[in-house]
DNA sequence: CAATTACATAAGCAATGACTTATTTATCCG
DNA sequence: CGGATAAATAAGTCATTGCTTATGTAATTG
């Protein structure tokens, strides 16, 4: 998945408001998502869709209920992107890594 | 600056390597900038406009040429909201957060 | 089995946004 | 000065996209 897939994705702020609340809150209903997100539920169907296709969302079919549930893995384009081209933070990230693996010692 | 502006202002494919070419390259005239972005001149004034506006570029003036360079620190709002929502991630953000304390002091 | 519920898909619409060419503004130079 | 160059802005076009309502599909329930 490339870094352009997951900024465009998350671009859109009810989109990734359903994200955010699936990444605090665990598994949630497509009803339950719809309640509050301030748009219908196929808004709601369509946005997790689209996360679906960036990897940023997975799914369990529960009888005729399905499950959604953030794919914290789906944001690494957006952690190497950032190591990339964060320069000022590049250093910074470097330095924790070295402080990871001294920890993982 | 919010989350929001810095995703949506990333988003775009042709913005956001102007500003990996800033972050790579460092300082750059928009003439520069234009040759290898792909498209006009123009285009490449109305990204540089959004990308400063949402305070991830700064400009200095040289007699009739423009240099921009990409300020890293408009990338915060990004490292704070993978900091809080990509929970696999966030301990390791945490982690950042608090090495950047201990360095700044 | 018929009605209901949960969700997905279809179709259409209005707003946004990324581009273009044309023009403006400002600075440099012969 | 006057022409040329650098960049910004204006105006218009076309594609994308996020939403809606309507409908389809599948699973539960009475």
């Amino acid at each position: 998945m490339e870094p352009e897939d997951v900024f465009r994705t998350l671009a859109d702020g009810t989109r990734r408001g359903l994200f955010e609340r699936l990444a605090r809150e665990g598994e949630l209903s497509v009803s339950a998502l719809t309640a509050g997100a301030g748009v219908s539920q196929p808004a709601v169907s369509q946005h997790l869709k689209a996360l679906r296709l960036a990897n940023l969302v997975g799914e369990t079919r529960h009888g005729r209920t399905v499950l959604y549930r953030a794919n914290p893995e789906g944001l690494r384009p957006l952690v190497d992107w950032m190591a990339l081209y964060g320069r000022f933070w590049a250093a910074r990230f470097d330095a924790l890594e070295d402080l990871l693996n001294r920890m993982d010692q």
